[in-house]
DNA sequence: GTGAAAGCGCTAACAT
DNA sequence: ATGTTAGCGCTTTCAC
């Protein structure tokens, strides 16, 4: 820790040629004599030099790092903000995010920095933060629609790309999934399975996202004849999953089939079926989205609609650097189609 | 995105000082008169400053960044890393790592990169990365006992703070649970309430904690009058308490109380209690530890054993600023005291 | 194909 | 209290 770090000097000193020649071998660019460039390696290995980023950085304007920021709308107090990181992992959904963005970042060297942005000074902060130069850019996650942060982003000029379409139209580059088909495997599932009396507990009205879902399903039920599907409203939690279910079992102690807008909610669902004594799959067959670990971990295991997650974080990392490098420069939507995987519960 | 970004030179002019007194003010370093300060302020808002970190890093030779590790100890295929990064978050535990570590970073605007190292070649990143002076120091939460990079860090003198004392003794400060207490509570917990039969579900053998928490459990049964309790041990994952209580149900069918090593195991010991017919608590009373997120989500609520892992990780976040600020120079440990949190089921 | 030299934007002596 | 100056370690023209 005390000894200095060595530098591109002590390496060509070693190597006996010039910094020049030594960054040139460390940087891959050609124009090296082969028997020079065994050399530098050598030097390199026996100095244990390695480039400080700090001083790349400062000439080639690029940090080698990102921000993956998990953003809300609200003014969230300062004792929440650590609260607010906790309930975020809590939910399968981000693992998979940060897995699908390292996996993408990790052959490239380069890093996401995790930033919360669900108060106003957060979101002041991150611009502040890509503004200096610390990140070559931003992945933005929102948990809300109204959430602030791609607008101001966007209006700083400054690279991000978003997870999902953002409600108000934004300059900013997005992944999402096709929504309403997910909707649609779901009641094919249940249509095939023949449930006659179907109801579903949807996401958060104000996300696109739930209202797509919620689309599909309810269109596909009526192509298949089921006009009317009654609706309760969740908001993405298990605690909301098991409110939602008591509310529509109360009034439709019939129901043979239920899709929820996601895993954690379906998962609800499956606790308040048990305790009412319905058997899932027998007396009522369930539904969920996502395809998370709780899909499996869930008993019984969820069938579900799969988003490909991970594939969609690669696909935002793989857009930003597209934009950072300036390969592209108009923002673009990226599209991916949604999968049955069917397990126990359906 | 175009614009250049404006440097010091741009304020000084701006403002008619020299650098130095910029800098002196945005670094907030007295002796400047309050009358020029006002106006070296006004001339960063007009022109939208933002010091450029790159170029202070390399004169400072701070970053105001700090790696984030979670550490496995296997030869993970790189197939399987982003996997592994799914399944690290997947336990609530690292949220509430990350939030404790978010909330002590934040106020200081230094920023978690985060880092996986479940393979050798990520390893040696890691330390790469810290070594390149891309991060002031190393956060390490190790998710096997036989994790090299401790030592690996140590080796190198790069500051590294651990969460949990590694098993072989490593010259790292780190942060820990007294986790006998944590078993004795679970037992104490289990006696008030009278059970005659006791079980538990171990954490892996090979875990430090996992023996220390069925020493303080089983030492104090023995106190209580109940010298041999059985164990099956799990692996800290859902299925591994669904397994575990199985098999002890088949040898104990008359057991009365469980203790599980962490709340997963322990929601998945009510699963196989609730399958088998057996009532939680008024059967069988169970005890989970952590209280994570699932130990409240969990049916009927767990009553666990609380380790403060924000605070824990906020601490470890503080040791290394101390550390890396050279304040601190002797590795400690730090030792935090787990809490009976009493909710349905025992 | 290789070297010399000019900065990138900032901080920290040192001088005033 | 403020300004001057010398780098921090690296990349990148520009000569050779």
């Amino acid at each position: 820790m005390n000894r200095q770090a060595p530098t591109l000097e002590d390496v060509a000193r070693e190597a006996g040629v010039s910094r020049a020649t030594v960054s040139r071998v460390v940087n891959g660019v050609r124009n090296v004599d082969p028997a020079i460039q065994d050399l530098v390696r050598l030097a390199i290995d026996r100095t244990g030099y390695a480039p400080n980023r700090a001083a790349r950085s400062l000439v080639t304007r690029r940090t080698g790092t990102v921000a993956l920021v998990v953003s809300g709308a609200g003014d969230t107090s300062e004792e929440e903000q650590n609260a607010f990181a906790a309930r975020v992992f809590a939910d399968p959904f981000f693992g998979r995010v940060v897995g699908g963005v390292v996996g993408f970042l990790r052959p490239r060297s380069t890093h996401p920095v995790l930033m919360f942005a669900e108060s106003p000074g957060a979101r002041q902060e991150v611009v502040r933060y890509l503004r200096q130069g610390n990140a070559d850019g931003a992945l933005v996650v929102s948990t809300h629609p109204d959430d602030p942060l791609p607008a101001l982003l966007a209006e700083a000029g400054l690279p991000a790309v978003l997870f999902a379409r953002p409600v108000r139209p934004v300059a900013l580059s997005h992944v999402d999934l096709a929504h309403w088909d997910g909707g649609r495997l779901a009641a094919e599932r249940l249509l095939a399975r023949g449930c006659r009396k179907v109801a579903t507990v949807s996401g958060p009205w104000a996300v696109a996202a739930s209202q797509e879902r919620l689309a599909g399903f309810r269109d596909t039920m009526a192509r298949g004849g089921h006009p009317y599907v009654p609706v309760a409203e969740g908001g993405f939690t298990l605690d909301s999953g098991v409110s939602a279910m008591t509310a529509l079992l109360a009034e439709h102690p019939d129901v043979e089939g239920v899709f929820a807008a996601n895993d954690l909610m379906a998962q609800g669902v499956c606790q308040v079926l048990r305790e009412r004594g319905r058997r899932v799959p027998d007396d009522v067959a369930v539904v969920g989205f996502d395809d998370s670990s709780v899909a499996a971990a869930c008993r019984p295991p969820l069938t579900s609609v799969r988003q490909p997650v991970e594939d969609m974080a690669a696909a935002m990392a793989r857009l930003l650097d597209e934009h950072v490098r300036g390969l592209r420069t108009e923002p673009v939507a990226v599209l991916f189609e949604p999968e049955l995987v069917v397990r126990e519960s359906a």
